[in-house]
DNA sequence: TCCACGTTAGAGTATTTATTCTAAAGTAGA
DNA sequence: TCTACTTTAGAATAAATACTCTAACGTGGA
């Protein structure tokens, strides 16, 4: 469920959320600068007051994006040790709710940062640390001995996979007509398993 | 590589080719009908003597889609055996040269399908045919050996793990930030023998 | 040759969109 | 209260966009 947007907040922030809540309901590009102003009951003018453009507001979105992702991902780090499945699986559905919460932004990636060079590159940098972190969490659970040893190819490879189910699983529920919900989440999470369980070493065999 | 737009081709396909390389190069948001008109080198009023509007030249592109994709299935049906390596793969390759002649497509899906309900019954439609698709190739695999017995929760789970992969590749490279060429496609090969592999028999471990 | 019909050009329009500008309205401290 | 600064409203605009309309053009058959 997304923040509501209290009458309490701050105009910028206002714009931040109705821009959001738009955008994930009718796409960036059925969505104006003028649709949100009156959406949130100012006027264009207030609105440009606090940004420059459209893109600006995007730009401060995937910011706001950087930073909840990163909080959310310290909440794992403090609950469970990297490498194992639990915090592989939780990591997951964390994902998950994130690309939820933001769902326009996976919707028209490309097509944004094809737009935006500063959008690609903040992108990319997460985009690369999030690999990273998969590696480094399977040499975690190489060193643990939870999962099986491989070579550096075949690491890669591994990487690449879990992190293609993480990063596209809501894109499949939407493009296949599946209601996004806990049981197509946990589908989503069967399906992981499916990538990972035979990497793994024979003791943890969950159901 | 893209068909070229002969000049001698009628005005109808111009139309859907020009518009295919425009969405591909800018999305279809940046492309508007005058600009598809003006690069063809045609009035406007030529082009909506073809097409009621833009959504209909979208829907055109899908159909143009369909056809294309039916036809390549065709030639891998007629060159392989269903449930062969040899025949996904083949299979693998050709669905992500069919994404990238029209990449906009996969790039703008969801948004696309939101705005368009035809466009949605549409690809909903192939969607459940490809998937349907890979569970017979399962069945067969296993049916012929190759691939290991499971049951049909795991099944299920094994298809979209695999479909996961064929279907969003492309878009894996491209908000990597990685150029699409034949050394990435053949990584995605590797990714999806990473997912395949535990699955098969013993006998067909190629490297 | 002429007719009919499919095709095309190009001007025109209503609407939308992003953005700017100016003046007014808070607001907070001295 | 005065003052200076931030925030806001709302009118205005320039450009773009999707789409329409009418008149002309071309072509193939009678």
């Amino acid at each position: 469920m997304l923040a509501k947007v209290k009458s309490d907040m701050k105009t910028r922030d206002k714009i931040i959320n109705t821009a959001i809540q738009l955008f994930n309901e009718q796409g960036t590009k059925a969505v104006s600068t003028n649709h949100i102003a009156s959406a949130i009951g100012i006027s264009p003018g207030n609105l440009y007051y606090h940004f420059r453009n459209k893109e600006d507001i995007i730009r401060a979105i995937f910011e706001q994006m950087d930073a909840y992702g990163l909080e959310q991902y310290q909440i794992i780090l403090n609950k469970y040790w990297p490498g194992t499945i639990d915090a592989m699986e939780q990591t997951f559905i964390m994902i998950q709710e994130f690309n939820w919460r933001y769902r326009f932004f996976k919707r028209e990636l490309t097509t944004l940062i094809m737009n935006d060079p500063l959008l690609e590159e903040g992108f990319h940098s997460t985009n690369r640390q999030m690999l990273d972190m998969i590696r480094y969490t399977i040499d975690c659970g190489i060193a643990n001995g939870s999962i099986k040893v491989m070579n550096d190819t075949k690491k890669g490879s591994f990487a690449d996979a879990i992190w293609l189910v993480a990063l596209f699983w809501l894109n499949y529920l939407e493009v296949g007509g599946e209601e996004v919900n806990e049981l197509t989440l946990r589908r989503g999470s069967d399906v992981l398993r499916t990538v990972l369980q035979p990497y793994l070493t024979g003791e943890i065999l969950a159901k």
